[in-house]
DNA sequence: ACCAATTACTTGACTCAGTCCACTAAATGC
DNA sequence: GCATTTAGTGGACTGAGTCAAGTAATTGGT
């Protein structure tokens, strides 16, 4: 779904980088090398070795003008070319010693050029635009759809501040909760980290790279009750079978930790958190319609027996 | 504090983008027009009305050259020179109609480039790409050391989400405090939203480019006494004079709202925020050791009589 | 008011980065 | 074993970008 907006930011982006970054112009830095003899020289650098193939299709450069450039380069002594015993028709090539001291003196150069543009940044300045950088290069790479998937954790410092903060923005916006669900929110993970027992109660943090995409808690609920609380998968992360993950992890542990039953309360509208539930063994036991949080809907309590339950496979 | 980390994380980000971007190579994605042509073309297109110099100094083109590429549309139809009236040397310069044709057709052909780049990520996923790239932008530019300053707002949903989280995450890591003290900033933040009362209570958000980098809460104590409260300030927005603002404000409202005092908690060991207080006209009520948030400190109750300061300056 | 220095832009002349095409030689596929 | 593909090379060209030297208008100092 590329919509304008994003489209038009990374334009200007672009604009702006390219004049930034001087890669206008042919020569590089003010070097004797051009911004491909440079491009080719530290792409020999960072791998060791190479055939003449891999840098045209990584660098996207015409081979016959590659085919030039390392001629060139081997006769003033920066690489060598040794026949490749898999292929007679390519060769291996390496930087010598010299190459890679003038790989060596590009790197500093460049360093010092880059080094210039971002000497007044301060420390989380400069952890910020890495960060960015960072997203930015992963979302416009071409392979990698989506790294692989999720990790669990328990939680940190922050955390439960970013339950609230993530679903009382995504209730807002989807359903047009008020900031009374945000007070729910914060009422229900205050008292939960205020009695807080690590035996019988957990929270799950789910992240994706570094940043949090989903949640899931168990509280005590007295009574051997376990009460499963503050699910939620954040869009970025759909489709992942997060969701199911988070319900089982709970599952498991309250089942473990020799609870009786979970229960938990939700509301008829959000659908899939409802078959996620039922999917897992959760039967409706209460309903009861409310507009706690501006729009009138039916609340529900659900529970799942888990002694019963325990040897289902999930 | 240029870092080396840092530097080789734009590097190996600016080999990336070159590469992805097709940046390399004389002809601008198929086109008959040069990047440097596209670029004067896009310019031109994006400031209506231009002088040659100044495309020379932002564009860091070569000004013989430029003229050329200025000749060469000239000739083709593409922008129009008229005499500049303020400078009998430069010629004011313009797109004519088919060149904005031109223009609008290189836009199209790159942001369909660019869009089938990204067309496999989800709507959270462009924006967080989005706002990436801003970050790196604003990092990355020359001028502007820091843009301008931050907005105030009032809050909205997620943000005291988001107050919990930044403080609990802030105070863990600089003064190693624990869950107790996330738990009272949810018990806070849930109980001001349970029982928020607009007229006499504000939650100030200040942002800074899209990024909330502050808050303060004023609530309403009873017997006319105001509550300030979860004063922050993020590291990225500090020394920009945005924690004096963010008391300011709140007394402003105080006054206006008819408190008779504004009544504080904070700990002895927060001295920006201590001595933020005390150049506010706030004084030491009360000071008790505590230990609620695992290091043992100084907790102190500081309060700043309204009436009688009124008019002093702020 | 005037002259030197600067600025906006142009022109001539050149070079070499990058491209296109046709080719050889080895490897792969049926 | 023959057709096709792949790795790399060389010839020939073009035009993007550079450098130096100019002209005309403007600015600045005295």
């Amino acid at each position: 779904m590329p919509n304008l907006k994003t489209i038009d930011a990374i334009r200007a982006f672009s604009r702006f980088y390219t004049a930034r970054l001087g890669v206008v112009g042919q020569t590089y830095l003010g070097t004797e090398y051009s911004l491909s003899d440079a491009r080719v020289i530290f792409e020999l650098d960072a791998r060791q070795t190479t055939r003449a193939t891999d840098l045209v299709h990584d660098l996207g450069i015409d081979p016959s003008y590659l085919s030039r450039i390392i001629a060139r380069f081997a006769k003033q002594g920066l690489l060598k070319a040794t026949p490749d015993p898999e292929d007679g028709r390519s060769r291996v090539l390496s930087l010598t010693a010299r190459g890679l001291e003038e790989a060596a003196r590009l790197r500093a150069l460049s360093r010092g050029e880059i080094g210039a543009m971002i000497e007044r940044l301060s420390e989380p300045e400069a952890e910020a635009l890495e960060q960015a950088l960072k997203i930015a290069e992963r979302h416009l790479s071409p392979g990698s759809t989506t790294p692989p998937a999720f990790t669990l954790r328990q939680h940190r410092a922050g955390d439960m501040g970013w339950i609230v903060e993530s679903q009382a923005a995504f209730y807002a916006r989807e359903y047009g909760w008020n900031d009374k669900f945000e007070a729910l929110l914060a009422d229900v993970v205050g008292s939960f980290l205020k009695h807080f027992n690590p035996q019988r109660e957990r929270v799950w943090i789910a992240e994706r790279d570094g940043t949090r995409v989903g949640s899931i808690i168990l509280a005590d609920g007295g009574d051997d009750v376990g009460k499963l609380r503050l699910l939620y998968v954040d869009q970025a992360a759909r489709g992942l079978g997060l969701g199911s993950r988070l319900v089982e992890e709970c599952i498991a542990f309250a089942t473990t930790a020799g609870y009786r039953k979970i229960s938990l309360w939700t509301n008829d509208i959000l659908a899939t958190a409802r078959a996620l539930y039922a999917r897992n063994g959760f039967i409706v036991t209460n309903r009861e319609k409310h507009s706690m949080f501006g729009p009138a809907m039916m609340g529900e309590t659900w529970e799942l027996k888990l002694s019963e339950n325990k040897d289902l496979p999930s």
